[in-house]
DNA sequence: CAAAATTACATGCGTTTGCAATTATCTTGT
DNA sequence: ACAAGATAATTGCAAACGCATGTAATTTTG
């Protein structure tokens, strides 16, 4: 049995993997920053757009957990880019209270144009790691978020 | 050369780090909630406490690097901790301009309380990853921090 | 060595966020 | 079939955040 980190002091910040994994994200969402204020959306905006990328049609209530954000912080973003017109909303067929999005053309455009930014800053971060490291890191990631997660998916 | 992803739909978001590292640490920060509610803290002023527990005396712009918060809002945030009496804040020997934070010992104490939470979720994370894949994974995160942070630190 | 540029931290202010409550719809148990 | 409870999404409101700026101190440079 793997037994936890006693102390974080014995441990070292440097090895504390929580704080490894803030350091990374925050440098991945900063290389964002600029593409994003270009384009005037925020983080939850740019997450959905992103997940719609590759889950159209999706619940807003899933697409809260694939962006992990707050289902209310969500219901706003989701209000921009309506008004911006670069997504769509469509009540469920099956559940009336439920709504799917979709992105619209405009929508899939703007994602477009930030998704270079993001593969970018994604090969900075594996620079020097091999791939076989690299696929078994995502393979822990997902046996990581399998132990931890709430939802099915 | 290892050749980034071209396209996320092709990729798939389950593939893809900066998506699976938003998961988990949105789940890792979810099981810290309730004992951060319960200690009135704000998410910074948490971080801010587990890195003084490691680095005591640490400047105020390094620490804003270690918590991976904004100056601004770590400054407002250490100020609520001062209130509280769990930090206390000392002008640089050296640099007149430059804060060193200390915890106090009721600052230790509230740690102290956090940390365990904090060993918990880091445990249940990586339940089924056995030690050389742990070990290899804090290596891969080390190279990327390495690669993308912008501070020698 | 004085002026200009930089750095450290704090703060004003508008935006965003999160919690709790609300509305509407669906599900369950009797 | 109907009341009670659960679920989907939105919204009011206060707290938190981030950008830009301000103040003070240090470093650089001509």
């Amino acid at each position: 049995m793997s037994t936890g980190p006693t102390k974080l002091g014995e441990l070292g910040l440097e090895n504390f993997v929580p704080y490894l994994m803030n350091r990374i994200m925050g440098r991945y969402n900063a290389a964002l920053q600029d593409e994003m204020a270009a384009l005037g959306l925020t983080t939850p905006q740019m997450r959905s757009l992103a997940v719609l990328s590759v889950i159209d049609g999706i619940l807003i209530r899933e697409l809260a957990v694939y962006a992990v954000v707050q289902q209310s912080t969500l219901s706003r973003a989701l209000e921009a880019l309506h008004k911006d017109g670069l997504i769509r909303r469509e009540t469920d067929a099956a559940d009336s209270r439920a709504i799917r999005v979709f992105l619209t053309n405009p929508g899939r455009d703007v994602y477009e144009r930030l998704w270079p930014h993001m593969a970018d800053a994604y090969e900075a971060m594996f620079k020097g790691v091999d791939d076989a490291a690299q696929k078994a890191f995502v393979a822990t990631l997902k046996t990581m978020l399998g132990n931890i997660r709430k939802h099915d998916f």
